[in-house]
DNA sequence: CATGAATGAGGTTTCATTCAT
DNA sequence: TATGAATGAAACCTCATTCAT
């Protein structure tokens, strides 16, 4: 039996050694999410104990793709709290940091892609909308900052970050199209390149 | 038994059947992919049937989507073949046309939506790779018109219509998290104006 | 691949094999519903098959059980469609007929005490109901001609009948707290006896 | 925590909470048993706790079975301690005795229709032939006190007490295939009415 | 060509019980 | 005594696909 988590800190832990596991096997396999079973004796824990910490398979898996959200809407704040050059420097600032944080996180994609069939039918109907509406709560929050960094007319900051991430999901779901070479796989790295141009491009444009 | 379609015209035109029964049944339904039965029992076939007309479920909603960007490409073909005026022009009426085709189309992105989980895992693999090929081989020759049309940079067209593509699809994910409302469901009439707005300012950065 | 059922006659002989070794694997089990996957290898079959028949596992033994009370009652239809002498002998005979069914059919008794928590968990609500229904009707019919082999009173019939059932399954619950002996398990002949014992004392209070 | 039981008088005391408890939440729920933990839960104690009060959840229900029973044996006994009437007089008034009880105590007969397939496998086998014997034993004394006060030959008394045991979780069962309105659900009342009816026809054909 | 009976892998979740704290 | 975290077995049913008729 695997140690008893009684403290707050070691189910923290315990619940973090879940999610990190989930997210391994899930690069690792061939696209499909990994069973409960697996993610389990993964950890070594039984199957029952998973769902201690979580109460669906698709919850272990919407909390990770709230984290690399999270993660990406941190990475836009870190930019708006300290925004003190120009404009075009800001701007350069935040593409960097959306970018960066998906090349440290190349599940959150790969998770994003399998698309609403996957996830949310392992996923109780509240659970699904609570966070939805968390998602919507923070980036709304991420937004305001986002507005007052560029001195941007109100709602005009949720509306460039909303179009930003369909640029984000949408490339990484269209690239492979775009690849002249024919059946060749394009790289990651070929990916993050043409995300940032895109990008770029598009804060252009909005910010005309 | 239903008739025996021994012409090349009532195959196609069985073929077209099923592909129109399941792109019903997947609009009526609740967001998976209507069952292979269900499909051939709309039809008025027995479920064999279905399979000597499609090698794989996958197939057919493949096949459907296929329909659907071929349909985007061509309103945006239209546009390039006739294009006189200036290139405001020419560019705005590409946006009209794009979004128009999806309103006509509804289930080309309900479809998309699905994402790489629900339609890639029900095709055989070179059935898959043919797609994308297909697919890819298409745009191209589409982005070279849009090329001269446009008097742009050879390849620049088709980084522009990719990434117009992948504003489409990732803005119809996404664009449910933007609705300030709250838990509000936003209406598709909501979703079309605000993507010929994104489009507009991705190309206005586009090709400053 | 067992062979495929395409007649009419050949599909009720594959259900009616399924029912049989339902039935057999549940008194020779330790009174546990067997599990379909069981049921089907049992058959030879492949579980997806037994589904084609049943359309829940509950419903083959609602079929079975519903297969040991049509018994009982056609029991009571033999005598009361022939019944020419007194009514003791009338009476006698139908205690017999029923007693001897139960002696012929073992697994009826021992399903029914299985009670409401584990058959009908396993059941389809509209093919419970549906059971219940059917069970309620042809009891009814029985009652009718009862009543006129026995010329008792409208409805009497259907009162005596219920309550015989009545006995039947409430003795065979509760007969093993009467025997004396102990904690010996008491026989079921001893049972079969007991149960004629009891009914010829009510048929005797109920016909007073 | 909740408070130690130390004493005991405590320890009964919270023994009996538990059995409350656990009958509520039966009345109150669908029909299946409920669960260890909602028990716990309810009784405001950990789930380990409740195991320190009984050796398995089939033991607390097997508990208010007996407790049940008991009570309808009881009822018996207090007719017979006093009875100094006809004959037709005792019988009358233990046929009441049973049938206030359990209109007194509804929850014996839903317990029982749960039939052996739900609350044995959940008690520990040794437990459930002490449960049994007990039964047994208890039956027979009240058993004999029936022979004394109506007079009956040794073994008689038993014999009829089983058989009304007999009629009543049978007819219970039974129930609700007599009534004719068709799917309308008897009412408990009409129960209890049904019930005095057999019962006084069963004696009347018992003691003939 | 058309049929539809047969296949069988595959994975989630519950919950009674234990035992370390 | 009380707690509650950990265990892990157990079984249902669906449905894409095949192939004998």
């Amino acid at each position: 039996m695997a140690r008893k988590a009684f403290a707050r800190e070691d189910k923290d832990e315990r619940r973090r050694l879940i999610l990190a596991t989930a997210a391994r096997l899930f690069m690792e396999g061939d696209g499909n999410l990994p069973s409960a079973a697996r993610i389990a004796a993964a950890c070594d824990l039984a199957k029952g104990t998973v769902y201690l910490y979580f109460t669906t398979k698709g919850a272990i898996f919407a909390a990770l793709q709230a984290q690399g959200w999270d993660g990406l809407r941190e990475a836009v704040d870190r930019v708006t709290a300290t925004a003190i050059g120009t404009r075009d420097a800001t701007v350069a600032a935040i593409v960097a940091g959306l970018v960066d944080h998906l090349r440290e996180h190349p599940e959150l994609l790969r998770l994003d892609a399998l698309g609403h069939g996957v996830i949310e039918p392992n996923m109780a109907p509240d659970e699904l909308a609570a966070f939805k509406a968390g998602q919507t709560k923070a980036l709304a929050a991420s937004a305001d900052r986002l507005d007052q960094a560029l001195t941007l007319p109100p709602g005009k900051g949720l509306q460039v970050l909303l179009r930003s991430y369909a640029l984000v999901r949408g490339l990484w779901q269209s690239f492979p199209f775009g690849t002249t070479g024919g059946d060749r796989t394009p790289t990651t790295g070929e990916f993050h390149a043409e995300l940032a141009d895109a990008l770029h491009e598009y804060w252009r444009g909005a910010l005309a």
